[in-house]
DNA sequence: TTTATATATCGTTATATTACGATTTATAAA
DNA sequence: TTTATAAATCGTAATATAACGATATATAAA
């Protein structure tokens, strides 16, 4: 019940269902989805830890950066069939949209750096 | 986002889940679903009513006894696509399998009139 | 080495959730 | 009517979650 249970709780809260959404377009690092979420920098890795715990993301560190991207789905089954569903869900949804809209302007080059 | 939000909430608590399970099964009333759970009335009233309000489960007032059951999804499609998941999701639970076992012994008739 | 940057972890506070008992409401039986 | 039963709602205490700033860790550059 655990594993089925982690993915429903990570997905229970409107700032990591947005991350799902935007690593649907691209690959994101910690800071990259920080200031999409204007949110701080610990805040921001605690959702991260959550949806990777899930098996709905996985990260992958390349220097100092930490890439992080949607799961394949191979750790969980509940994560796989959600992480299809979250394709199609909410594409509509006047805050996600929005979010989308500003994704292209959010490059770790200009945004980091602090 | 908040219909999605409200399915993921009302599926991220243990018992919640299970009583996704039994009302897979048959109608339950309250006082059926709390025996099951060994939980107080009202914990158990309160559990259904945000899976009510998630559009997961449906009620139907029959005399004293309020029948519930699962919804046809019609309400929401994330509750349409997660009610069909869940049909073969968590089948082999240990917690939910001895849940199932005991559900034949939980009769309105001879659990309720407290 | 020293310094800077990106991320993770820790400690704390504010808020949300879960559980309970007590009370209220609605229906059925006496 | 009065009484009893099933369920819903209210108020409250315990616990979990989400946010932050401060600190620690790891890597890259100077």
């Amino acid at each position: 019940m655990k594993p089925f249970l982690r993915v429903m709780k990570a997905l229970s809260d409107p700032s990591r269902v947005k991350i799902m959404k935007m690593l649907q377009h691209r690959a994101l690092c910690v800071c990259e989805i920080q200031a999409a979420l204007k949110f701080a920098q610990s805040t921001t890795s605690k959702h991260l830890q959550i949806l990777q715990d899930a098996g709905l993301i996985t990260s992958r560190k390349e220097g100092l950066w930490v890439n992080y991207s949607l799961s394949d789905g191979s750790d969980s089954p509940y994560a796989a069939s959600l992480i299809g569903s979250l394709r199609h869900w909410l594409e509509g949804d006047p805050e996600i949209q929005s979010l989308m809209a500003g994704l292209p302007d959010i490059r770790r080059e200009t945004i980091c750096k602090r």
